[in-house]
DNA sequence: CATGAATGAGTGTTCATTCAT
DNA sequence: TATGAATGAACACTCATTCAT
């Protein structure tokens, strides 16, 4: 399963001079996106971004959904692949869950400009609702794979089923990282990371 | 003071009829915000679903985002004055905070579209933006207030702070609305409520 | 014959009322006129200007040429009862060129925004060129009068043809009133009525 | 520098079919504006007679006032290079008068729409008052010179400042071509020739 | 006579997309 | 493959004019 859903349009080129024109395509298109936004970025300033024709785009994307996607499954790639700061025990459940939680929120940090963006295009466009709800599924099973996991172990309460309050807590931090990175909050990182963390061991009644 | 914040736009008509006028243009505008949202909303479906002509919608705003905040606060209007179905133990904390999360849930419930709409403007227009934080502050305080009440009387953690929690917090409950009744998580509403009511207990501690 | 021309479009009104309306609708173009230009000026400007409603406008005027039209003939009245300064004797020709130029001028300045004005609506509206060559031939067929009495006396030259002459010469002064007035060229007021003096009589021949 | 002051908006094309299309719409637009007038002159009706699509227009142009700047540049350039009929003697100052004199008046009668187009164009827009202005003065101040020079050598007065004289005289001169060419006074071009010259000499008191 | 709301024709401008070279 | 000129649909907005009250 890639990130691009039912997205790849066009067949990737062949010759190295055309992989080549596509790559400045998608480099200028995340970099007109991030400064413009989806709606304002207009075709015409990729392709000057990228040193290309107008008629070029064509050849590669077929119109403004298609790059964004394929910028989208570019990222998504990056962001997919965190780079591990420290090692956790992974027998001591909370240390896991504010590994998690920071790992998450600093990509977030990392990539603001960009989650804005997919924000923004969520809202528009319902083809990428749903590749956003897809991605977000990925993080939503993981934890609730972990609570479940908890919950039989005991050590987390289960009057809660485990998939909705995974989906009700990812929701959480994840609009959290929304307010801290997008809407600007002046939230301290760490507090948050501990704040964050805290509320969902509460909220599973691990504290004890 | 309003929800308008400084969209006052056009003074308001005097005579009768321009009342009128103005009362059809805005209840076209929501049906047609909410119908084809707001970048596909033209004017001109607004004016012939009002059934004035296209130059009326002039006497009484001046485009598109005046007459989107126009509806806007008219809708606040509606959202803020929930009807309140039942009396709740004020002494009883749980039960006020289902209640509170009961109450959010079904104004979410209730103005769906709107809320999706509010949604879309806000990851298009900063001034929206800004007016949705607004509103969302409102919400944020005054359960801020309340945890920190909750805190003094030692029924809830002093692990975290009041605001930094009610943010979270809110934007937890805020963010499953969003979930089930934009995206549409097949989630059962009862279920709902109580879920994000014990999440946001136990979060706090309060269980005991 | 009349400054309006065939412009007199609506009988004047008879109640009292009805003329301090219309009076009211004239001071207000005159000065929305100058302050807008004519092509700028909006009838309701007019009105509001006027303190009437925009409706009232069409019980005394037909449009945006009619007001015009009106205003102009006012003005022209006024234009044509120069304040005399002081009196000259009508026995020497030069005194007599040197007062009329001076007369000249002094209306321009006096009247220079509407004189632009003028300039405006003449170079959109065929009719009001034509209206402005009448006012000018007034003028024109005065000096020529006065050349052809200064010729016959053996004053002035007789190698030019005397209506010829006053429409190039009375064209000089009005070109030069224009280029001091509303061009904004920086003369001195007594210099040009010197200079523009001299170089009509000497033009004539009638120096010595 | 030429006589566009600031007005090269948008580059020029490179293609040899970017070159033919933009001097479609040049030629169409001159047809347009002098037939129309330039308030009149639509857009569509400039691309219709060029046979191009609406929208190429703004590949070229940036609006009305931007592709009038570019059709008086290049007919400024016409203009600006009259084909000289005679040679005239240098050192006989009168005929030297008459020449240019002459050299005007043709100048205008052979462009006598365009210069109706750019009075009215002055009329309107204050850019191009400066640059009709700015051409004006070029021709005062060769006047000016030869004045000068003139009454250095004692043949012509110097009651007159030179500058000034030139100013007047040449407004008189501009004014009768268009009084002839533009409001169509019925006068024989040969005597208006000489009429203006001899009023000219004789300003200047050249005539013994 | 006065009001002011309602009308609707008219046009500039943008920009994704195509296609001849 | 690359170019960049050409296309044309689509829509907001203004304002003179009318007319019911």
């Amino acid at each position: 399963m890639g990130l691009t859903g039912d997205t790849q349009q066009r067949e990737l080129p062949t010759t190295a001079r055309g992989i080549r024109t596509r790559n400045k395509l998608l480099q200028a298109a995340r970099v007109v996106f991030e400064r413009d936004g989806y709606l304002d970025a207009r075709l015409i300033d990729i392709t000057t971004e990228a040193g290309v024709s107008a008629g070029s785009f064509y050849t590669y994307f077929d119109g403004k959904e298609e790059i964004f996607a394929a910028v989208l499954a570019e990222v998504g790639e990056e962001m997919l692949h965190p780079e591990v700061h420290d090692m956790v025990d992974a027998d001591d459940p909370v240390a896991v869950i504010r590994a998690s939680n920071r790992a998450y929120l600093e990509m977030y940090r990392k990539h603001a400009k960009f989650m804005q963006l997919l924000h923004e295009v969520s809202s528009i466009d319902e083809r990428f609702r749903k590749l956003r709800r897809q991605r977000a599924q990925a993080f939503v099973e993981r934890n609730a794979r972990s609570i479940q996991d908890l919950q039989n172990r005991g050590v987390a309460t289960s009057d809660v089923d485990s998939r909705l309050a995974s989906s009700i807590l990812s929701g959480m931090v994840s609009r959290a990282a929304y307010s801290k990175f997008v809407v600007g909050e002046d939230w301290d990182f760490e507090t948050l990371v501990e704040t964050v963390t805290r509320l969902w061991i509460n909220a599973l009644d691990m504290s004890t």
